[in-house]
This record gives structure tokens, sequence and C-alpha cells, in this order.
DNA sequence: AGTTAATTTAAAACTATTTTAAATTATGGA
DNA sequence: TCCATAATTTAAAATAGTTTTAAATTAACT
């Protein structure tokens, strides 16, 4: 099992799933790196470990975990989904506009939502939009 | 100048941008009807009265709108844009899971945004997710 | 070991969106 | 008003992300 660790692995058997490789890559790979990264991320990434991988899979195994509720779908980039590790404290999304990175926020301490009556809300996701600090310092406009 | 008013071209004219029956069109369309409509839903809608439109030229307007600070993208639905009114009191939006249907909600009263040291907030989206009061009587799970 | 079910794969299909280049329309100056 | 120029619209083709299909492979269960 070289892709993986125990912790994936207990993830992926514990949310009921079968473990096949492409899966415990893929939650590897987007649990250990943070880049909250695309489906293409993910395949280009992986292709170089395992060289029979195809997108297809990389799709379907994205699916799959994001069933099991392992992990979350971003929709914070207009061009693309974005995947993230769903058994997290609660964060924002930051997406900045120079160089499309994402990066983590905390979540608002408290928000104040009025008017949800009769709504059954199951999730609040904040997606914040600006610039970062590395393209404030280093792609200034 | 059948398709608009006086409101829908002023603010047109205002922004800067050439008041074209396209663009006219367009942003009547997303400010009368209020759900928040993807560019196909708009292409279909306004083809209706005006025959000769493609859909090529609503994505143009589309695009003139919202770089003149008209019209807000979302990406509340991960299948496709949606658009909505710029000029409007800041608010969230739900997007339900059982019909799609996109609402306007109130925006939090205050958010405690921790953390955001270094970086520029231009803007925050809040999405929310569930089921709307329609599908919870009438399309029970 | 053999059968069945799940998963992976490559290929093709599909959908939303963008690009291209030509045609049309509007604008501003002679 | 006419002409030149620029902006916009259009149809067609291209692109990009994702999904579907059906066959091949792999794993699980007798």
């Amino acid at each position: 099992m070289i892709f993986t660790n125990g912790t994936i692995l207990d993830m992926i058997v514990k949310a009921g799933i079968r473990p096949s490789v492409p899966r415990l890559a893929v939650l590897s790979y987007i649990a250990t790196k943070r880049t909250h990264p695309s489906a293409d991320e993910i395949f280009n990434e992986l292709l170089v470990k395992i060289p029979k991988l195809s997108l297809t899979t990389v799709y379907n195994s994205l699916k799959a975990l994001v069933e099991a509720g392992l992990v979350n779908e971003l929709s914070i980039d207009p061009t693309c989904k974005r995947y993230d590790l769903a058994p997290q404290p609660r964060h924002s999304h930051f997406i900045c506009k120079r160089c499309g990175k994402i990066y983590d926020m905390a979540y608002p301490t408290e928000i104040k939502m009025a008017c949800t009556q009769g709504f059954d809300v199951d999730n609040i996701d904040i997606y914040l939009q600006g610039v970062c600090p590395e393209c404030k310092t280093n792609n200034p406009k």
C-alpha cells in the first residue's frame, strides 16, 4: 500500500466503500496536499505513480468519495469543480482572482441567518474572492 | 423599445456600455423574472420575442453586463453559471437540491470573518443548500 | 477454482462555454 | 446625408469539463 496510510484506508473502509487503489490515491492526494485540486490536477499528479490511471477513474473515485461523505465538492472556481477533504473543521474558502489559488479561511464565529423559515438548510458554503497576500506583493496589478 | 423600460435603459447607459437590443433584453429578463437564470434559460425565453437571437449573443451580453457591474455571476449551481441582478441589497442564495430552484435569502446581519489578514477580500458569497418549502410538501423524499 | 458483482478503462458522447471570422449594425465626422 | 470606422451580432467550429457506454479487469463470495 504505497499511496496511502492507515488513516486513509480506515476512512474509506469505515465509510463503507471499497478501498481500491485509485480511491486510496485520490483521497490521499486530497488529504495530503491541501490544494483543493480539480479532477484534472489529481489525475495528472497521480498519473506519475499510477501510469494506468484514467481520468474517468478519477471522476468515478471522486463521485464515490463525495457520496460516501469523505470529500466535499466546491463550486468556488467557475471553471471546474474543486475537491476538499470533508472531515475537517468547518471553514470558508477564498479564491484569489489573480492566481486562482484557493485558501482555507476561518468560518465565521457566528452567522445570523434570518429568514430561513420553511427551508431545510443542510449546508452553508462561504466563498470569498479577492487577492491573496502572495499576489499582492509578487503579482501587483 | 419593446423589451425594456426606462430603468433598464438607464442602467445600461449609465454603466457606459451600448444599449443594444440583446443587452436590454437580457438585463430586462434578469431584472424582471428573478429566477437567477442560466444563459440557456435566457436564450430560450428571449428567442420567442427575438427570433434572430443567438446563444453566443446571450453570452456576449452577459459578459458585457457582468463587466459593467450590472449583473453578478453565481456559481451556486454546479451545472452552469447563473446570473443575478447586481444592484440589489446584499443577499445570500439558497439552492434546493430537489428542484434546483434558487432563492434569495437574507444576508447575515453580521459575519465575523477572522483570519483574513493579508488578504484583500472583495466579495463574500454565501451559498446555502437544502430543501425548499415547496419541495418539502410537494416533492417529499 | 468458478461465479458474480464491483471497479476500471478507453472511447465516444454530451453540455456549457469560448473562439473565430464574417456579416451586420451603430457611431461620428466630413 | 454619406462614408469610414468601430462595436456588436451571428453561425460555425473549437474547447473544456464531465458523463455515459460497454468491454475488460479486478475483487469478493461461494
